[in-house]
DNA sequence: GAGCCGTAGACTGTAGACAAAAGGCAAAGG
DNA sequence: CCTTTGCCTTTTGTCTACAGTCTACGGCTC
């Protein structure tokens, strides 16, 4: 036990660089979800290592867990390049992601707290507040931040972890089609909220699957145009 | 076109060893499993590499992999320590395995060609057979051919990655537990391949369901003892 | 005798260098 | 004019080396 008055969370725990490996993957992700590196992009290591300051190592390492989460295809002797997500795989993608986000829903309806849905619920407020002054950008991050504090009250960690991968592999495929959504969205999610509070896992359950479904749907829809 | 007369199929590839840290990568599962290397067990780098006969690069890129799908921990500056499952994220991973296997059930269901049906079919019979001889490593490497072959019927790629990661460390947990079922769970895979050949969705969904909830129980069975 | 500090060892994190393989281009031959 | 072969460039895969950091042990002080 420390002797000091020292309050335990002023300490600002002196944040340490931290991997520099896990920078670079954080980097890489978020240059190939904004879309600066195009799919099917060739990425030379020493190219993005000399871009970001760091030996070809780390770039390397990221790369390779870039590879096992889907973001970019390794070919052996040839280098790594952006996936190029067809529309086969976005399909089965959504409909992994509409099991994971129903499932999800159903564990949160059975064991939520008044806490957990008042922290909906502000998500929810924040949410359409964005929509309504057209922030699309705010409105997609509360968006996610919404379906991650589900994820959290349904405190299942495993699922957890796969539905964000899942989750952030399907914002990518979709943040073209996001702008069309978002009112309907919310309305949905106010529904969503109730059979929570509620605790009816079968309706949350339902609920959440025509939510995902419609996001399925707008995505054909943009699909064919 | 070649104009020898070679027969397409005969040439033998010639088989490259392929990428250094691919099979560190499975040599390294391969021990996990197996309890070889024991959970907690602290990895040293240079360690594995003297004793594979390779660089710490290779390993270390193999570690990472580990890392990503939830093989070993990765602390930093600290090294590498085989996961200790506990008992709450073995119960997660369950559900999320009976959440997954259902799933791919209904697939197979509705859309099942006679020809997969007839390859369950043959596998059941193989697997029975095991279990006759009391050949425990045939009936368990069976089983995951079983559920594998199910995953490849469903037609969901995706889906069959994530349930594949979940169910080999849903085995490597149930391995222990795995020489007490095997009898039973048999005839309820007979049950299974019944529904999907009526491709009845529900019913193969229900089935799939209480066959990995059955292993659900077994594991809390076994722990209490 | 107990607790603290200093030092040494070991391991990881990162960088740089070398060898091997794949793809592209040009030149020679049919 | 087309095909084929050889070379060359580029990029990856692997190894070795060095610096930073954490842990553990031993001595020292109170």
């Amino acid at each position: 036990m420390l002797s000091t008055g020292l309050p335990q969370g002023a300490v600002p725990k002196l944040e340490r660089p931290g991997p520099l490996r896990d920078r670079v993957y954080e980097a890489l992700l978020e240059l190939i979800t904004t879309r600066a590196l195009q799919p099917g992009q060739h990425l030379v290591e020493s190219e993005l290592a000399g871009h970001l300051g760091v030996s070809r190592q780390p770039v390397r390492e990221a790369l390779q867990r870039l590879n096992t989460e889907g973001w970019v295809d390794l070919r052996p002797a040839q280098g790594a390049f952006v996936h190029e997500p067809t529309d086969e795989e976005a399909d089965q993608l959504l409909t992994v992601r509409t099991l994971l986000e129903a499932e999800a829903a159903r564990l949160a309806a059975a064991d939520a707290g008044s806490a957990g849905i008042a922290a909906l619920e502000m998500l929810c407020a924040e949410g359409e507040k964005a929509v309504d002054a057209d922030d699309v950008d705010a409105a997609v991050a509360l968006n996610a931040r919404f379906h991650a504090k589900i994820m959290e009250l349904a405190g299942n960690a495993v699922l957890a972890e796969l539905a964000g991968q899942v989750d952030r592999r399907v914002r990518w495929y979709y943040t073209p089609v996001a702008r069309q959504r978002g009112h309907q969205s919310w309305i949905e999610h106010r529904a969503l909220i109730a059979a929570i509070a509620d605790r009816d896992q079968r309706r949350a359950t339902e609920l959440m699957r025509e939510h995902t479904e419609h996001t399925r749907t707008s995505y054909h829809a943009r699909q064919r145009s």
